[in-house]
DNA sequence: TCGTGATCTTGATCTAGGTCAATAAATATT
DNA sequence: AATATTTATTGACCTAGATCAAGATCACGA
């Protein structure tokens, strides 16, 4: 929960590329019975740095992707040069496998900072796979997961307002990136404020507003893309506050 | 793709309540593989009728479902009594699939007119893909399938405006049912106006007027709950128009 | 058939958040 | 270090779509 010392692996690499290990990860059972190493130093895995791409939308499946430090930002286009962040994603997340049906990617792959990614190469799994049923299991495990995910997103999309988009989104962030960071309610952020408005819905500048809002309240302390958490009751309110009623 | 006549099973249903054939099933495969007989006549399939439950947010995993005629709406509330559809099924498609992991369903399904739905039971699906490997590779795709979509309307909600979503929806609406309505550019919506909106992220109001908007313009045809496109070209124009440039 | 509640429609307003614009910081590049 | 570029902030304004309100129409049960 709090800082724990963690296995350097790489020293040219900054300290927040820090990898986890296997066995903190959510591939961590897939990857076993594909007979991968799961001591922690997986050798397929690949540095990926701010702004190179793991795949393209439309891009022939090939690779299941394990994120093993990091983050990345999966995102959809459509015409007109508007682009939806789906997801962004930490150490411990699959990635890529929601192109098992089409053979290919339905959305694009970026790393927002230095990262370590695990590469899985599909024909090897489909392979192992015929001699190890539990291999699917284990996909269908991570889609399903994938999908619920995604009706969340959906709702808050559909339903939430502004501030209560933020604050669900700090949240969650807090969920998926604190445990990891040095101090439990504060960590940074991997992406910029037009990042973030893509993948809520909105506008960078509201995006602006509103994390100033919140910080003026006192609820989060904001330094550039540092956040800390000072009153994580009162941002729990705002997700959830007027019923529109 | 035109009208063509289709077994009759249950004279007292309505027509629109006519089923599809295991072979135009979504699930087609996933059943022959569970030994479930294909002939189009499944005996497990039940009749479920308008506002009726297929099962609740929450509720423990214990059946995917198939339906086989009718339409179905899948919904995920939050506090302050605020819902969102994520969406709306017609016959072919798979659901509930989605509970897999967490072993309870994300999200609501309730018929929105009388519909025939096969259940197949998760227990004895876990039973058979022991020995019937390919069981869960068959739900790795529709659950791929379903990731894919999901995405889609992620980018919908958080990139189009009111009229291109409306514009999107019905052109998504004709793809799926229209091919097996008497009229392939014709059909009936099941779904209030109230539940396009809640689907859409907007208000009941909002898609009367889009809808009304689009009549006058000769775009479609509107008589109550049935619609005609009139000219697809222009509908599709509208989903991809203003680059807000 | 009539009545009752749900659904749909349309108009009049209001407002959350988008757009535009003008700095200011921070980062990258030379 | 100096310049250029990207990113963040803040204010002024505006508009798409929500909300409110009032009927109209429909579906359905008694």
């Amino acid at each position: 929960m709090t800082a724990r010392p963690l296995a350097e692996e790489n020293p040219a690499l900054p300290k927040a590329c820090i990898p986890i290990l296997c066995a903190e990860c959510g591939m961590d059972r897939f990857c076993a019975l594909l007979g991968l190493d799961g001591t922690g130093t997986a050798k397929r895995a690949e540095i990926y740095r701010r702004g190179q791409v793991l795949f393209r939308q439309g891009d022939t499946f090939d690779y299941i992707y394990a994120l093993r430090s990091g983050s990345v930002k999966t995102s959809v286009s459509g015409k007109g040069r508007r682009v939806q962040i789906t997801g962004f994603h930490f150490a411990g997340e699959p990635l890529g496998l929601s192109a098992y049906a089409k053979k290919q990617y339905g959305c694009a792959a970026e790393a927002l900072e230095t990262s370590s990614v695990c590469k899985v190469d599909v024909n090897r799994v489909e392979e192992i796979a015929r001699t190890v049923p539990s291999m699917y299991a284990e996909m269908v495990t991570m889609l399903s997961v994938r999908v619920q995910q995604d009706e969340q997103l959906i709702f808050l999309l559909g339903t939430r307002r502004a501030e209560e988009r933020l604050a669900d989104f700090l949240i969650g962030l807090s969920r998926r990136v604190a445990s990891r960071a040095y101090f439990p309610t504060q960590f940074r952020l991997s992406m910029s404020r037009r990042e973030i408005g893509s993948h809520l819905g909105m506008a960078e500048e509201t995006i602006c507003r509103i994390l100033a809002r919140l910080h003026d309240s006192g609820c989060i302390t904001l330094t550039r893309r540092t956040v800390r958490i000072n009153d994580m009751e009162r941002l729990s309110a705002i997700v959830s506050s007027a019923p529109v009623d």
